[in-house]
RNA sequence: CGGGGUGUGGCGCAGUCCGGUAGCGCGCCUGCUUUGGGAGCAGGAGGUCCCGGGUUCGAAUCCCGGCGCCCCGACCA
């Protein structure tokens, strides 16, 4: 179970820490198989309900869901000459079946395109079949050389969309709007500001015209990428041959798009709110979202604390709110609210003798604040305020956390210092060479995160590249990044 | 793939230098007393000491060869 030890601290170890807190909270456990993790049921609990929120916002945005296969014939992934060159280096492959060797290797999906648009070929003839909206919930695998529970693992669970559009313009806009689904969910369901903006090429998915990513800033002042949303131009359709037939009779390639998100983000979730105590979940995402711990020791209190706790059990479930009686006999109740604490809970009911008698609970929230009494009447509407307020407050916290990491209009010396020394969001002009991101990640480690869209920008634009000196084609953010 | 570390009941570790048949803490089980911030006492269960070979009367310990895992780096949308 559960260790009862304090555990690194962040400022002592971030990553020991950061995996404490995943075991501490039992989110995920080491698997047998190297570099794959197991997903555990507080773990698992937190997936569902981004799941269950990113699946409603596609749904709203058109979007339906679909499976296809896990194996993808190996020539598939060459057809693409950027994408196999990006991928074939990190697939797992089938080369046996039933005992005999496959005619053709079967690759391990990395993920879905080429599958994907060999159907689409099927699927697409007209203009009339467009544009094709599908996302799928999967796992896919690639070898990485080096994991981490939940930031990269050899197999993981995502989301990917994939869809076809008659227009450059409609695809573009997909692209777009599905970056801005993503920042709506980090922002309003894991509380976790992130920067939005295009990826330069050396950071661009492989096969694709254009990549944007949703950057987030973790507590060690490293960056996370934590979405990306492609625009595919035709490179996808050209090499699965989807064409489609115009309305003016002509034929022309899709234009298509890619975008998605994974149990990475889970990772993000830990790494912006949790404390030196344990994970801290927002409420939004929580499995629990109130615990309330009954305290009791004659018989005749436990009767009547017990009763008390499971009516308002079911007061708060009735108004939506996920809440969980910890009954357990034998356990002190101090020892609960460790536990509970660790694994993030947002808020915790106490309810003893006092409080049956004075129909009250006493409240504690997860973050901050002093223990106080709440009247058990009106609790629901009062524990939904309490937890609109803490999400927002855990946005405004990572946010703020993270414009004091970030310095604007560096110089290439600041540049350099902070990525020797604490890290965080550098912002600064970029001449568009190659040669200077190169340079930059082998003296700094650091790379271009995002060339940030207009809102993220800093109010005077950058005159001049920060490296070279030459003048400035965009203002870049730089990072060291997970 | 390079560097470092580490493999001993479920978890964390001691024991290894100097060979003598395995111990501590936590957890787990049973009972009693406890329960408003990590309970106490008593009793108990649980170990191929990573694997293979060698030396020896005898190996967790010494020798040889493997393997796993973790961290740092390289790699990585």
């Amino acid at each position: 179970m559960a260790d009862t030890k304090a555990l690194t601290t962040r400022a002592a170890d971030f990553s020991a820490w950061y995996n404490e807190v995943i075991m501490r909270a039992e989110l995920a456990d080491y698997s047998p198989v190297r570099g794959c993790m197991v997903i555990r049921p507080n773990g698992y609990a937190i997936w569902e309900e981004m799941q269950r929120a990113l699946d409603r916002m596609f749904k709203d945005t058109g979007h339906q869901n679909a499976y296809f296969p896990l194996f993808i014939p190996q020539s598939f992934l060459s057809r693409e000459a950027e994408h196999v060159e990006g991928f074939a280096p990190e697939t797992a492959v089938v080369t046996h079946g039933g005992g005999k060797e496959l005619e053709e290797p079967l690759v391990v999906r990395p993920t879905s395109e080429t599958i994907i648009y060999s159907m689409y070929a099927k699927w697409i003839q007209s203009y009339r079949d467009l544009p094709v909206l599908i996302n799928q919930w999967a796992n896919v695998v690639r070898w990485e050389l080096r994991t981490r529970l939940f930031l990269r693992t050899t197999e993981f669970l995502w989301q990917e969309g994939h869809t076809a559009h008659a227009t450059e313009a409609e695809a573009e806009a997909e692209t777009r709007q599905m970056l801005g689904v993503y920042r709506t969910f980090m922002e309003d369901w894991m509380a976790m500001p992130v920067l939005t903006g295009l990826k330069t090429d050396s950071e661009r998915f492989a096969g694709a015209l254009r990549t944007y990513a949703c950057e987030a800033l973790m507590q060690d002042d490293r960056a996370l990428q934590a979405g990306t949303s492609h625009n595919l131009g035709q490179n996808f359709a050209r090499a699965f041959e989807v064409t489609f037939q115009t309305a003016e009779g002509t034929l022309d390639y899709v234009w298509s798009t890619s975008w998605g998100v994974s149990t990475r983000l889970i990772g993000g979730l830990i790494m912006t709110h949790s404390d030196d105590n344990g994970l801290v979940c927002p409420p939004r995402l929580a499995q629990y979202q109130v615990v309330i711990v009954p305290i009791h020791k004659t018989d005749e209190e436990k009767t009547a604390v017990l009763d008390t706790a499971q009516r308002t059990r079911a007061v708060l479930a009735a108004a939506g709110i996920r809440t969980h009686v910890d009954a357990r006999e034998g356990i002190k109740p101090g020892a609960k609210y460790y536990e509970w604490e660790g694994r993030g809970v947002p808020l915790r009911l106490e309810i003893g003798p006092r409080d049956v008698a004075a129909e009250s609970a006493m409240l504690a929230r997860r973050t901050g604040g002093k223990k106080e009494p709440v009247p058990l009447a009106g609790i629901a509407e009062r524990l939904h305020a309490e937890m609109n307020r803490m999400q927002i407050e855990l946005l405004e916290a990572a946010r703020a956390r993270r414009e004091a990491a970030s310095i604007r209009g560096a110089t290439r010396e600041q540049l350099i210092e902070r990525m020797a020394g604490p890290g965080g969001f550098v912002y600064g002009g970029f001449c568009g060479a190659a040669s200077c991101e190169t340079e930059i990640k082998e003296q700094t480690k650091a790379t271009i995160r995002v060339l940030p869209d207009p809102e993220f920008r800093s109010p005077v634009a950058p005159t001049r590249c920060l490296w070279c000196g030459q003048p400035s084609v965009a203002e870049a953010v730089w990072a060291k990044a997970y």
